[in-house]
DNA sequence: TCAACTGTGTTGAATTTTCAACAGTACTCG
DNA sequence: CGAGTACTGTTGAAAATTCAACACAGTTGA
């Protein structure tokens, strides 16, 4: 699932190419065969291969993800989790991000102090 | 996992009221079990009972849940990883975490420019 | 005391997952 | 054309997981 997410759609040759040791084209096949059946992924035919998908589409997952982690891991606090990223990742967020942050919490500090 | 992240440790009996459809004490028991064997979980005895808890402390689970969601799910960028967390929450930032943002964003304006 | 209760330790069956082999089909290129 | 290649479809064995039952030990309170 995380390839497919990462790669936007791959062929099981992708999907092989991505994995550190990857087991035969057939245990791949296999396992593709049910996250199908679960309904977990999709496949489309591209000429002679089949291209596999997330069923939810990656920008969908994104927030069920996040909730997740936030819930798990950070107590429930999206604050908490924002300031775990920007503290481990180092940022450089380049202008445009920095004034959208800039914005989201010139607005977050308008109704917290309303 | 994720309960006994978000519970910092617990018993068979907490766990087992966390779930939503619960199996025996002793389900619940086999899955520690495994857990257990693979290194994922320690446990302290607490009186009678045992208290689980995840090996590797939450703290230090953050970092690489974090990490391992931006590169999944946000192209490896922690800015879009962010400014989502931001939106999706309708963020109520306290005071406190407001300011630490902005410095944050300072700083990382500077360094971007420099 | 001793029966009920609350725990853990151990075992085992059913199911699911993992992993691979093999058959068959379509395309390619000598 | 026809062998090789690149796929999918199907089947099956081995391993892991899921889920529960049961035995046993310590504690508790009528």
């Amino acid at each position: 699932m995380d390839i497919l997410h990462r790669s936007n759609g791959a062929t099981v040759a992708e999907i092989m190419a991505d994995l550190p040791d990857p087991p035969t084209y057939s245990a791949v096949r296999s396992v593709l065969r049910i996250l199908g059946e679960k309904k977990l992924i999709r496949h489309k035919e591209d000429g002679p291969r089949y291209v596999y998908y997330p069923a939810k589409p990656t920008e969908s997952a994104r927030d069920d993800v996040l909730a997740h982690v936030v819930r798990t891991y950070f107590a429930g606090s999206p604050e908490q989790a924002v300031t775990a990223l920007l503290r481990m990742s180092d940022v450089d967020l380049d202008d445009a991000e920095v004034e959208r942050l800039r914005k989201t919490i010139r607005r977050a500090r308008r109704s917290a102090s309303a």
